[in-house]
DNA sequence: CAGACTTTTTGAATCGATTCATGAAGGGAT
DNA sequence: ATCCCTTCATGAATCGATTCAAAAAGTCTG
């Protein structure tokens, strides 16, 4: 075939196949004549180097993986916009796996991932039943950081929001607000972050007496918060508030309410969670508990790093960031 | 080091590696008894196969690489979500690589691509100094498609949608809407999908006797909506309409103006392009163009394949798909 | 039971880059 | 001329899976 491997190279250069690798990966070591004939060579015939062959050698890959429940989502982007350029620096490189909040799919991209031996791992899980298949990486000797799921018990690095703070605060405004009747939409209930803010929601929610009427749905998407509305007009006694668990359900949520004449926020407030771009550029602009996207995302690269540095002696570090309140139109008091 | 490899397996299980890897590549060539003791002695010892060590051998990698101008935008997290299945299901590996409009990001990654072989390509370049790279890539048998920009003089595969007539349906709605001043945001104008949408709707504006205003900005996303708004507002002859080259700039000019107090449609009508789903979510829900999003994905990876699979005596095909007006709030009929 | 097949298993060769012990060449100093 | 150092270049060994010609083990026939 066509492919020109070293071998090609250094008979061109008429120089050993050491000595081309050297040049590329040492060039100080080589000498300033050598070193340029090499470099002619190598341009004159195109020469690519190959990675399998050099993982191969090494017995790691370059590559830094990030899992996350859904590209779709600006949460997620940003978190790993804010990944990228430690990673970069490092040498690394980035890529995005989709588990679109399916266990299996996820269970898919750890099974390559670790064929592919990559430097290491930053996941969001999907649910609790992930963890085997993590610890299973995390045995093999793949570093991995969790994001946005507090460690807890696992024994490793991790970087989250206070999701049930989070949800404390989000239900506290809404009372504020006068609200007695409240929805939280959101699910399936078992990804952490939606049983997390679901529990902050409750917990004041008996402390304050407001009743709660909850949404489970399939997903974290436009169309989760568009059924959850369909299914919420139905009812005979309708709550005044909604608490959506993400903005995606929010945004969705905002519309199908819009598309049938219900005002906003007067006769239904909403308040959404992660404050991405569009909550501000909303129909009504849209009240959610801001998260640092682009920190977590930084923070969890560092630990990361951290930890392939240290070694065996590391310890794991969890890292824990507070939410906070945005209170926009979408909540605005009644009056 | 702890991790396990072929020849591990084959001792444990008391047969030769040439076995265990039958076993795993072509199991129906290994006895029953043998197979089944291999897959013991797999499961035992918690092997994983080394993927590096397989495409060093195999020559190339499974993977496919979708090159999109950002990932954020949901236009092309969609094309992705159209191209996945069939990779997916044709055994691929999916890797999505964001260069961010920038072409020095574009060409690392480019470089990485070569350097890992990967199976193929569907790439939407930068701007026309990409094509050197592409040619490159392709000159090294590495199969692509063109994404979302008509191949023209290039000879390679590519699905597109028609951009100039897309900028002339916005452009003549806006007209028939009335505007007889309007302003185009976008860029840059290296951008081959921002000058094929002004060229459309340069024609139109030319022809039906409207004065175009050009605000060229630096990228296609919020801020550069926001910055063009600012700029507009300063102006003493103010265009009546804008039409934005994608809808996140839409967005962004949408939420500056609101800020601003003034009026949408009534002051400034709007209009975008792609028709994402935020579009409808609007604070005034967005005229569009839409673009058949999914179905670009699912055609490039269609002839993607194609194209691996006919080798040699392969006629490339440009497929173009056909935008359509999507009419809503943003620019409804003064009045 | 020899001979002719068929079914399984073997193990060496291969992919291409990296590493490193070894040696060659050049430069002073004595 | 000899010895010691430094600077460069060499090429065989290695990483781990796949492939394939050839050997081994089984099956069937007459």
């Amino acid at each position: 075939m066509t492919t020109t491997s070293m071998k090609d190279v250094a008979r061109a250069a008429g120089v050993s196949v050491g000595t081309v690798s050297n040049v590329l990966n040492r060039p100080e070591a080589v000498a300033e004549e050598t070193r340029t004939r090499v470099q002619a060579a190598i341009a004159e015939l195109g020469y690519v180097r190959n990675d399998s062959a050099r993982q191969l050698r090494a017995g790691r890959s370059r590559t830094v993986a990030v899992v996350v429940l859904d590209v779709a989502n600006p949460f997620f982007t940003d978190v790993v916009r804010g990944a990228e350029p430690l990673i970069e620096s490092a040498g690394g490189v980035v890529t995005v796996c989709d588990s679109g909040e399916d266990v299996r799919r996820e269970r898919r991209h750890l099974e390559i991932l670790e064929e592919q031996r990559v430097l290491g791992l930053l996941i969001t899980p999907v649910d609790d039943t992930s963890a085997s298949w993590i610890e299973r990486l995390s045995g093999h000797d793949i570093p991995l950081v969790l994001v946005d799921r507090g460690a807890g018990r696992h024994p490793h690095c991790s970087v989250a929001v206070d999701d049930v703070h989070g949800g404390r605060l989000a239900a506290r405004h809404l009372a504020d607000r006068g609200h007695a009747r409240i929805a939280f939409v959101g699910g399936p209930s078992s990804i952490p972050q939606v049983a997390d803010r679901f529990a902050g929601c409750r917990e004041v929610c008996e402390e304050r007496g407001v009743a709660l009427e909850v949404f489970t749905t399939a997903g974290l998407n436009f169309a989760a918060g568009r059924e959850a509305v369909e299914q919420m007009l139905g009812l005979e006694e309708r709550p005044t508030a909604m608490f959506c668990a993400n903005d995606l359900v929010a945004l969705g949520a905002l519309q199908a309410l819009t598309m049938h004449g219900v005002k906003v926020p007067q006769e239904c407030a909403i308040i959404g969670y992660d404050d991405i771009d569009f909550a501000a550029a909303a129909a009504v602009p849209l009240s959610s508990i801001r998260q640092p996207r682009a920190q977590l995302g930084r923070t969890a690269a560092q630990l990361l790093f951290d930890e392939i540095g240290e070694g065996a002696g590391h310890t794991h570090r969890n890292v824990v960031f507070q939410p906070e309140l945005i209170a926009r139109a979408s909540t605005a008091q009644e009056s």
